[in-house]
RNA sequence: GCCCCUGUCGUCUAGCUCGGUCUAGGACAUCGCCCUUUCAAGGCGGCAACACGGGUUCAAAUCCCGUCGGGGGCGCCA
């Protein structure tokens, strides 16, 4: 058996879709899988759109997402060049090849008269295909107008009638009639190659076995397998993956919300979660398990097992996929993942010490848990970074606003405020003091407190939340970290002056 | 308009290839309970689907036909 080559042949037109990133990870578990070749193709022949910074982007997204190529236009390769801008002699060859075979002919139509073609077919109810008018040109007028200076594009000779037919991996057994099909392009008049005519000149030479790629290349594939068979070329095998869809059942697009890879790197999904989610769309292990690594996903993946319906992205289960990846890290692992994101916000120092390190490492294991993409961890951590009495939400006024708890607040404010460093025992000191003092217990003594400490209504267990505060506070940072004891002061001069007003009001 | 693909809980899917084992399984979301000084997380449990209509058969999610819905294509874009 041959060895098994697939290849993922994108255009450099814009950062790379999540729709079109899953159909390159369909490829690599597939080679992977079969011990097989991956291919990266650059398909750059649409001069208006295509763009060198998008080929780096499109590398530099693919390698973040954890794919590797065996082949392609920055590894080399033996069946290169591996960018289509970097083969047109070789379209043009083969093309030379079809017209002297009488196989193909030029086209001097010009797109305005094709465009009122279209128009006039589909306003009759008619099919809109290439009629074929200079299909019956004579060949030598033709190549003289050509030698003349005159634009001309080749076009391939379809079939009359019949059909074409072909097996699909994943759709079975496909059929479509000729005589619906017109005849396609295959070198445009600028010299550059259509798509439906390079593919399958790369692919064969490539020596490409399985082509795996989007649903919306199904109705291309007869085109393609009539270029095959006017060169005597065997086809690759077939395998049409289903289109990925918004929450509105509409091809995924930018008003769905995020849909780059980019765009989930940024907002801090791991690219391990955004592999496993992807490989779950439109495909399932046979047991149960969801969380998987990449190793995992390889030696469960069947390509005959992919779903031939069309997918909804799910965000959420995105989110909790990545939840589930994170908390597989080392602790070590996490404070390296969410480092980026925190430097970022300005909350951490770009260089950071041991003693940072340390720090950051129980930060994150203590808010992770909850954080299902990383970009939020700036604003959780806020609790830690900020202490303003004056922006209390309503809940945590609220509880400020009943008397007696309002006490407690108050008296461990006073308490608090002059310990240098308040240690896990010392806080349960404290608070044993106050629970005798006052009788509060339970939720009326640890609400009011937590609202002392941190001017919120919930949050971090106390326990946890106190070490991580007294410590920060004693590391140098680019936004101090507020020691509980300037909390506690902060937070008494505010209760104090909340006081004075009442009086006033009480007073006048 | 024509051609092609497709249709199981809100979502991703298992099961359909070899009809009975399906009172249709799992996961996300959702709801409830537990845990708990709060919010989450976590644990436990609940709600929830074979698009519709005809066949075939003792028996259909599974086979056949039709309808409807969704998607894709019909480019000198890829």
């Amino acid at each position: 058996m041959n060895q098994v080559r697939v290849r993922f042949a994108p255009s450099p037109t814009g950062y790379i879709h999540v729709g079109n990133a899953r159909t390159a990870l369909f490829n690599w578990l597939f080679a992977r899988q079969q011990d097989g070749v991956f291919v990266l193709r650059v398909e750059d022949t649409d001069v208006e759109r295509s763009r060198a910074e998008y080929e780096e982007r499109l590398i530099a997204d693919l390698r973040w997402l954890g794919l590797d190529w065996d082949e392609g236009p920055d590894v080399g390769g033996a069946y290169g060049p591996y960018r289509q801008s970097e083969r047109l002699a070789i379209y043009a060859e083969y093309g030379q090849n079809l017209l002297s075979r009488g196989l193909a002919y030029y086209c001097f139509c010009s797109p305005e008269d094709l465009e009122k073609e279209r128009q006039e077919a589909l306003a009759a109810g008619r099919s809109p295909r290439y009629s074929g008018r200079c299909r019956h040109l004579a060949a030598e007028e033709a190549r003289s107008r050509v030698a003349a200076g005159e634009k001309a594009a080749l076009r391939l000779k379809v079939p009359e009638g019949g059909i074409i037919a072909y097996h699909d991996l994943i759709r079975g057994d496909l059929s479509f009639d000729l005589s619906l099909v017109g005849d396609p392009v295959l070198i445009r008049s600028n010299g550059l190659p259509a798509y439906n005519y390079a593919v399958v000149i790369d692919d064969h030479l490539m020596a490409i076995t399985h082509v795996i790629r989007g649903e919306d290349h199904i109705s291309n594939t007869p085109r393609q397998l009539l270029v095959y068979q006017a060169l005597g070329w065997e086809p690759p095998q077939f395998a049409h993956l289903a289109m990925v869809m918004g929450q509105d059942n509409t091809r995924l697009s930018k008003r769905h919300g995020a849909t780059s890879v980019d765009q989930f790197s940024q907002m801090g999904i791991l690219p391990e979660a955004l592999f496993n989610y992807l490989a779950f769309l439109g495909w399932a292990p046979p047991e149960g398990r969801e969380v998987l690594t990449r190793e995992e996903l390889i030696k469960l993946f069947d390509l005959r097992k992919v779903s031939r319906s069309a997918a909804i992205f799910d965000y959420e289960k995105l989110f909790w996929l990545n939840r589930q990846h994170f908390r597989q890290l080392s602790i070590a692992e996490r404070a390296r993942r969410a480092f980026p994101f925190l430097k970022d916000a300005g909350l951490l120092p770009e260089v950071m010490t041991p003693a940072h390190w340390s720090w950051l490492e129980k930060v994150v294991d203590s808010f992770t848990e909850t954080v299902d993409r990383l970009s939020e961890l700036p604003d959780r951590l806020a609790i830690l970074f900020e202490f303003s009495p004056e922006r209390m939400d309503e809940e945590a006024k609220s509880i400020l606003a009943d008397k007696a708890r309002r006490q407690v607040a108050w008296l461990f404010c006073l308490k608090v405020k002059d310990i240098p460093e308040l240690s896990p025992a010392e806080f349960s000191r404290v608070a044993a003091e106050i629970k005798k003092e006052t009788a509060a217990k339970g939720k009326n003594l640890y609400h009011p407190v937590r609202v002392a400490l941190t001017a919120r209504a919930s949050g971090l267990e106390l326990d946890r939340f106190i070490p991580l505060v007294e410590e920060g506070a004693r590391l140098s940072l680019p936004r101090p970290v507020p020691s509980c004891r300037q909390r506690a002061a902060k937070m008494l001069a505010f209760l104090e002056e909340g006081q004075k007003i009442n009086q006033d009001k009480g007073s006048g």
